[in-house]
RNA sequence: GCGCCCGUAGCUCAGCUGGAUAGAGCGUCGGCCUUCUAAGCCGAAUGUCGCAGGUUCGAAUCCUGCCGGGCGCGCCA
């Protein structure tokens, strides 16, 4: 809860009394109804909406009725005033002290200030990465891993419990060729040529390095061997250890997924077939051939009968098929036996992080689930755009095939693991961003990270300076908890708590929207907020923090700067980015 | 051809799920270092919110149709 939710809740209340005393008529709609902060600060503390959205409902003036609740508003201890203004807002002002208390809440909450009790009892499944293990992850993947590690971290903030999981799509032709290339690398470091290089050959060195190391480990054992025999155990072999180079780009990264599961296994254990059967006993499977889709050229297009899933009745465009022309899974059929696995494990809450390539495939799956679950799940799917990544304005390219990919181990050695983080979310998810390398290693105001580091770092540095100057512990937490914060009461100081206050609000919409970049844009603007104080300063004395002669004075102030600095370090511990205490040795 | 995403200041982007006079950063111009850290701050200039309709007290936000850009479209994952 935050104060425009009590508020809100309060409001309605206000409406419910009056429509029992018949001030106002019953069956009003107040679903609408909200209680925001005002862009203009002239605006007060709160602004609300009810008299419009009443007015519309009862066809009466509303003007009229923000007069009948402005009256019951007035009567809350926290009001100092209620305006009636424009076409019908209420505009709240609250007493200072409400504030002041808010900032209290932040000293004794500490960073569990900001949590909220929303998705309590809610369970959810956020799968992200999920990149195929043919090779090591690259900045796109970063993005995901990024975006889906903080969002899950958001959404358990507001009291979900959340599981982090990757799907290891260890099951398809890809892993095949990525077993032939180890091969093809194999048979070269052992010096022998007449192996074919496989189509789809994937080129990077860490194949080359993995090669020397199964010769170390089995010498020249499968060189003459069928392919039969060494597919399957170089394959199991060469994810094995793709997983071990992803686990290691993941944890460069900070992220950590606790679950792990293998698209292998859940074919190996027939849920597929579950799928297929469930469909089909609702009708929903056929046999039938599909249009090739117009405006393309259809070059190679024949026509042939396929085993197809009638996701139409759930939404999407056309059936889709389950199964391949030699009989096999699509990998669309075993997603959906994934998905069910999700399903049968207790998760009715899921989500997505896909690539935006990705992005036409989120009906069908969409469509899957519903007919598989009876409507139960709710499936959202965030799909993040691609990373452009700059170096001097230059474009590098990012194709695991060419081999020229710039990886997540290369990008986090070069810049740092929080910068990445950081910059990842500096775009709403679904827009394109561009990282140049360059400015993130700058250090300057292009880099936000920096900037809200900056922050944090002042406010650290002043509580240093106060201690030094009134040689005491007078400003820990507890001692701050007892200030007398009413000495906040100049226009900047109470801005910024404030904003301070708005904490609890930005974290709750967020996980709402699953948007975490709204933390990122927020820690911006709450940093932006305390420079600005800090230097005016420059000019007018009397605005420094530690005024030497009166520590009454100092301890309000360190406050509200401890406050701050609270949330400034509890938002980059959502984001996974170390608040720093200092910037300079 | 169909589906999804995007179009906001010179550039890169926010815009709190329909609110009041649309905001930041960069860039441009002009100020602030005997300093609680100038990696910072302050001020100025800059807009047909792609276009045209519609919904209503009220639209950058919602609906429709165009224009322009990106992604995707059976036997890849």
């Amino acid at each position: 809860m935050n104060i425009y939710n009590d508020f809100n809740a309060f409001i309605k209340t206000v409406i419910e009394e009056l429509q029992s005393i018949d001030k106002l008529p019953p069956d009003s709609l107040i679903d609408n109804i909200s209680v925001d902060p005002p862009r203009q600060t002239t605006h007060g503390d709160l602004a609300c909406n009810a008299a419009m959205v009443l007015a519309k409902k009862l066809k009466q003036d509303p003007i009229s009725i923000a007069k009948v609740l402005s009256e019951r508003i007035i009567s809350h201890p926290d009001v100092e005033k209620v305006d009636i203004a424009g076409p019908g807002f209420l505009n709240i002002t609250l007493k200072r002290t409400v504030w002041h208390d808010q900032l209290r809440k932040v000293l004794i909450a500490g960073e569990s200030f900001g949590d909220s009790e929303i998705g309590r009892g809610k369970s959810i499944n956020v799968e992200y990465v999920s990149a195929n293990p043919t090779g090591p992850l690259h900045v796109g993947h970063a993005r995901g891993a990024v975006f889906g590690d903080v969002l899950s971290s958001l959404l358990a903030k507001t009291g979900y419990s959340v599981t982090r999981e990757y799907y290891i799509n260890d099951a398809g032709a890809q892993i095949d060729i990525l077993a032939r290339s180890l091969y093809w690398r194999y048979c070269e470091k052992l010096g022998q040529e007449n192996y074919e290089k496989p189509d789809g050959f994937y080129p990077g060195e860490y194949l080359v390095d993995l090669a020397a190391k199964l010769v170390i480990k089995d010498q020249k054992h499968w060189l003459d061997k069928s392919e039969s025999e060494w597919l399957p155990k170089l394959s199991s072999y060469a994810v094995d250890e793709m997983m071990k180079l992803i686990r290691q780009d993941l944890s460069d990264l900070g992220v950590e997924q606790s679950t792990f599961i293998s698209e292998k296994s859940i074919v190996e254990s027939g849920m597929v077939e579950t799928v297929l059967n469930m469909l089909s006993e609702n009708g929903l499977i056929y046999t039938g051939v599909l249009d090739p889709p117009k405006g393309m050229k259809p070059e190679n297009w024949e026509e042939r009968p396929q085993t197809l899933f009638r996701s139409t009745a759930f939404g999407d465009d056309i059936d889709r098929p389950l199964k391949k022309s030699d009989d096999s899974w699509t990998y669309f059929a075993s997603d959906l036996a994934y998905h069910l696995d999700k399903y049968k494990r207790g998760f009715t809450n899921l989500v997505n992080v896909w690539g935006a390539d990705h992005g036409g495939y989120i009906k069908r799956v969409q469509a899957g689930v519903s007919a598989l679950t009876e409507g139960n799940v709710k499936l959202d799917v965030k799909l993040c755009q691609l990373v452009r990544l700059l170096e001097n304005g230059e474009a590098a390219k990012m194709s695991k095939r060419a081999g020229t990919y710039v990886t997540i181990s290369e990008l986090v050695d070069s810049v740092g693991r929080d910068v990445v983080r950081f910059i990842m979310l500096t775009r709403k998810n679904d827009a394109q961003l561009d990282f140049d390398i360059i400015k993130a290693q700058e250090q300057s105001r292009d880099n936000p990270v920096f900037y809200v580091q900056y922050a944090h770092a002042r406010s650290c540095s002043v509580v240093r300076m106060a201690k030094d100057a009134f040689n005491d512990q007078s400003f820990d937490y507890k001692s701050l908890q007892k200030s007398d914060l009413s000495l906040l009461s100049g226009f900047d100081e109470l801005a910024l708590i404030k904003l301070i206050a708005l904490w609890p609000r930005v974290v709750e919409m967020a996980s709402e929207a699953q948007e975490p970049h709204r933390i990122a844009f927020y820690l911006n603007d709450l940093a932006s907020s305390f420079h600005s104080l800090w230097s005016k300063v420059r000019e007018d004395e009397s605005f420094r923090f530690v005024v030497t002669d009166d520590l009454e004075l100092t301890q309000a102030r360190l406050s509200l700067v401890c406050g701050l600095r609270t949330v400034i370090s509890s938002g980059l511990k959502v984001l996974g980015v170390e608040p720093v205490e200092e910037l300079r040795g």
